[in-house]
DNA sequence: ACACGGATACTA
DNA sequence: AGTATCCGTGTC
């Protein structure tokens, strides 16, 4: 159990200029891509995409100190925030490319430290059968799963070592649907799911055709 | 359907 | 200071 990164998918690191994208590039490229978070990990079967560019939905619209944020990191770091008074919501800046802006992780498919992220999912309940679909299916869960907090805001997510993200094998395959939970710009389909994982949070709305 | 709960950015 | 808003979850 808890087996470090394989030499393999070191070798398939992503590094910096991955996240000199735009944010709907990068939060579509990151669905089947490995996040490693210390002795925790999880294939990326969810993201959402936000803009500096005229999206209301982003922090960047109206939160002078989310500008600040994206004046002063660099790509790859970690926008961490709270929600609702109750839960942390990891993004990773994206910049440099036609537009900045973030991508949310909303949901992964726990593949190492399963133990751990069920600990801290759960922390005051007996061992017990949990739905391993629902440990970390939404931005809160998944946030919480890892132990992601205020300290982990600005963080650098390419420099190596125990956290980061890996390229999958091969890519997978990806569909967009409309963002969750917004009130503002909910309309613009730029939530990016793995197509058919039962790990994400809300299963896309069936396409029309 | 609803309670839970805090950071941020307003108005004054 | 007080108020409005917010990219959610679990339980009712």
């Amino acid at each position: 159990m808890n087996q470090p990164i394989q030499d393999h998918a070191v070798s398939r690191r992503i590094e910096r200029g991955f996240f000199q994208r735009d944010p709907l590039t990068c939060s579509r490229e990151l669905i089947g891509c490995t996040l490693a978070w210390k002795h925790c990990a999880g294939i990326i079967v969810e993201t959402e995409a936000y803009s500096t560019i005229n999206d209301e939905a982003s922090h960047t619209f109206v939160r002078p100190s989310a500008r600040a944020f994206v004046a002063k990191h660099r790509p790859g770091a970690a926008y961490v925030y709270f929600n609702y008074g109750v839960h942390w919501m990891l993004n990773v800046l994206v910049k440099g490319g036609s537009e900045d802006g973030f991508v949310l992780f909303r949901a992964i498919e726990p593949t190492r430290g399963l133990h751990l992220m069920t600990r801290r999912r759960f922390p005051e309940s007996a061992p017990a059968i949990r739905p391993i679909q629902a440990l970390c299916s939404g931005p809160g869960k998944l946030a919480a799963a890892l132990g992601v907090d205020s300290r982990d805001h600005g963080r650098d997510l390419c420099r190596g070592g125990s956290i980061g993200f890996f390229l999958p094998e091969q890519p997978a395959s990806v569909v967009a649907d409309v963002r969750i939970g917004i009130s503002k710009a909910a309309h613009l389909p730029w939530r990016f799911l793995a197509a058919g994982s039962p790990f994400v949070s809300v299963k896309p709305r069936p396409a029309v055709s």
